[in-house]
DNA sequence: GAATGAAACTGGACCTCGGTCCGTTTAGAG
DNA sequence: CTCTAAACGGACCGAGGTCCAGTTTCATTC
């Protein structure tokens, strides 16, 4: 199995350089709702396994977070959490999906500047302070979920991430390769990157900001 | 077990801003040799596994490529693949070794563009090229050869390759961040990146390159 | 309000695969 | 020849993921 059906929507083409993007293309990928209509029992475990996996989370970090723990501590069987949450960093998915959520309503509808309202360029700015601070809180969580490889990239929650760095990038600079750009942009917010960095390195989280609005100034910056 | 000893170096710490790098920093993430005096039966067997895996991977692709499979393929047991490359990753990488070899003495010592000589953007702008090609040859085995999380960063062939930019960076922007800088080119060369960008969506290689040409001007464009 | 049938859910046995362990074997130096 | 460090191999483990026979929900029908 891959996905439950809400999540598995194949990938639109690519648009070219210079197509508009659809401003329903903002609206496909806006996260899953909650609980597409459970059945009641399904929805009781669902909650039951979240509150078991965080729980497990706090006690023994993320790593401590194997699938049959949590269906044990839930009272459920394994096979159950697979059904619901297709594999594990779908598991941990749904644990990040309160901030994930609080993130995408503060940027697409909260004040400015990470709000509509601010210039598009003070926009990214806060945008990536928010995701930095974003990460740093729940950096492992944020590490374990993120899915390997590949399909990294086509996880809803990047792209509803990356869209957004897209529209914001086109109305900075229409002329250049918006969605290239935006994927660069969104690889210096990956929390493995971030990790390295402040964790492994000793890298203070302010010299990761100032190199976000550094970057953002130079990505942004019209031809000389 | 984490590694063999001579890939297991600690990361130094790393350097402010201001610091220039010590030049030894370059050579002490040169690529380990390919068997350090290996006993003749270990550098036999060494040898075996290679090329079983080499054949696997031409017959199944990447993904075919179990442990067991190439320890059997090789008339191995299993926990000798494992002593040797300590762990699949391990495996992978030294399939991909020569290449990455290739690649490293080319912009170290080759011909310009890639190689000294060339006004370092233009080495930035071919070193990506090359990268982009060589990523396009192998796609599935770097995909595979990828540790996943934090590790990606960590992994000696990322190192030199950072290193590598964050060289030519200093010597065009030298008053940025280049050691960020650094990161975020080297992550739009990430393998995944490219694999998703062409194979999952179907951008053409030229488009690649041409983003990654219009990143570099923009990111070495000093102030407005 | 009870019967009913299909769709959805459940649970745990089972599989695969990466990785570890440790008792045994062997290369090769002295 | 001997002795030791190195290499060996395969049993073993844990964890993610699959499968499917049995169970539960609930909309529909009587």
């Amino acid at each position: 199995m891959l996905y439950p059906v809400f999540m598995s929507a194949a990938l639109p083409p690519f648009p070219k350089p210079e197509e508009p993007v659809d401003a329903r293309q903002l609206l496909e990928v806006a996260l899953a709702p909650d609980e597409p209509c459970l059945r009641a029992d399904a929805a009781r475990n669902r909650a039951r396994l979240l509150e078991a996996a965080s729980r497990l989370i706090a006690e023994h970090g993320a790593a401590g977070v194997t699938m049959e723990a949590v269906a044990a501590a839930a009272g459920v069987g394994k096979g159950t959490v697979f059904r619901r949450f297709g594999d594990r960093t779908g598991l941990l998915t749904a644990l990040l999906d309160h901030s994930a959520r609080r993130l995408q309503e503060d940027f697409l509808g909260g004040p400015p500047p990470l709000g509509p309202g601010a210039p598009p360029a003070d926009r990214l700015r806060a945008f990536g302070v928010a995701v930095i601070h974003r990460a740093a809180e729940q950096l492992d969580l944020q590490l374990a979920a993120q899915p390997d490889g590949t399909r990294r990239f086509a996880h809803p929650s990047h792209r509803a991430l990356h869209i957004h760095v897209v529209m914001l990038l086109r109305q900075v600079v229409a002329d250049a390769d918006c969605e290239l750009l935006g994927q660069t942009l969104m690889a210096y917010l990956d929390p493995a990157l971030i990790h390295h960095l402040t964790g492994q390195r000793g890298m203070p989280l302010e010299r990761l900001e100032k190199g976000w609005l550094d970057l953002v100034d130079r990505v942004t910056r019209t031809g000389a």
